[in-house]
DNA sequence: GTCTATACGGGGATAGAC
DNA sequence: GTCTATCCCCGTATAGAC
């Protein structure tokens, strides 16, 4: 694995663990094994690690959205299922990004902005309704909402929803809208 | 209004606004109209600030409950309803110690994790079926989620959606939980 | 390609005047 | 109750050795 992606691993960890606050050159440079000196070498300044960082997105984005766009259960499946904290690249990746586009990073808000209107694009293919497709993006939305607030989505709750459980509701929305 | 009060409205804001990291005293007490000295008079320490938001937060919260329990409408409706972005005092406290409970600190995990279980809670008095339960929890935790990410809510994006787009949906969803 | 040393600015907090 | 002045620490970034 090269230097800057186990740099943007280590960033991209800080901040979904323990946010923005944490994310000092220092800090990402220790968690990566190099010095600060060494990470200023791969990313001439910390904005370049945040692009870095919303470069990554993008790329995962791509890949998802071709995922689910030939997903066998059909896009609006797909997307719940995979909302669901699997701790995947993208999961972390996305939650990751999100805390910078809270903080107003105008990159950040940009790609969260566009990932979301591409998952409406494809769930709107397969449910007309308007407010039903709204409603499926949001619960998506929700989850990665809990994903962001435990700080440590890998140790899950107790009484964290599973995609088993979640996708018959999805089901029953989907029949429901197709009147 | 006091001027504890005046500071944690400024304090809220920059943190909804534009993220913890603008959040520094200088910031607070200027946008508060008092100097850096005069914030520290009120709240002798940052941690104090925080502090002060949470337990604004927990007020807020008990308020919500009682009218939430007590709505017409029934808990789901009243909850997705007031879910929606309405820049109303409950709305922005929450949005903004939601980005506290995202950098690990400890006491906004803890009353945001309180926040969803007593709004499950009632929810769930109204739908037996947990996983529809959780997905209306989903979506209100969608709609916060939305909020948090434009970073300025208030000026809410042309696609957004509305609770009256919502509550059909909603309905849709306690019907089919019924049988 | 990675390190240490260092410069520089900003944020949190205290002391004390008014 | 609010202000200014000041201190110290820490975070970012540069320079230059290895």
């Amino acid at each position: 694995m090269s230097a800057r992606d186990t740099l943007l691993d280590a960033y991209g960890a800080i901040l979904l663990e323990n946010g923005q606050r944490a994310t000092t050159l220092s800090a990402v440079a220790a968690r990566a094994g190099v010095s600060k000196g060494g990470l200023l070498y791969h990313f001439t300044s910390k904005d370049a690690l945040t692009e870095g960082l919303i470069d990554r997105l993008d790329e995962l984005m791509a890949e998802d959205i071709t995922a689910m766009r030939a997903a066998p259960d059909g896009p609006s499946r797909y997307y719940v299922r995979t909302s669901v904290w699997t701790d995947c690249a993208l999961d972390r990746t996305l939650v990751a990004v999100a805390q910078l586009a809270q903080e107003s990073h105008t990159g950040a808000q940009e790609v969260m902005d566009r990932a979301r209107r591409q998952w409406l694009e494809l769930i709107r293919k397969e449910v007309s309704e308007e407010a039903t497709a709204h409603a499926i993006l949001l619960i998506g939305d929700g989850l990665y909402f809990d994903a962001a607030l435990s700080g440590n989505p890998g140790s899950s709750r107790e009484d964290a929803i599973t995609a088993a459980e979640l996708l018959p509701v999805v089901d029953r929305l989907l029949a429901g809208a197709q009147d």
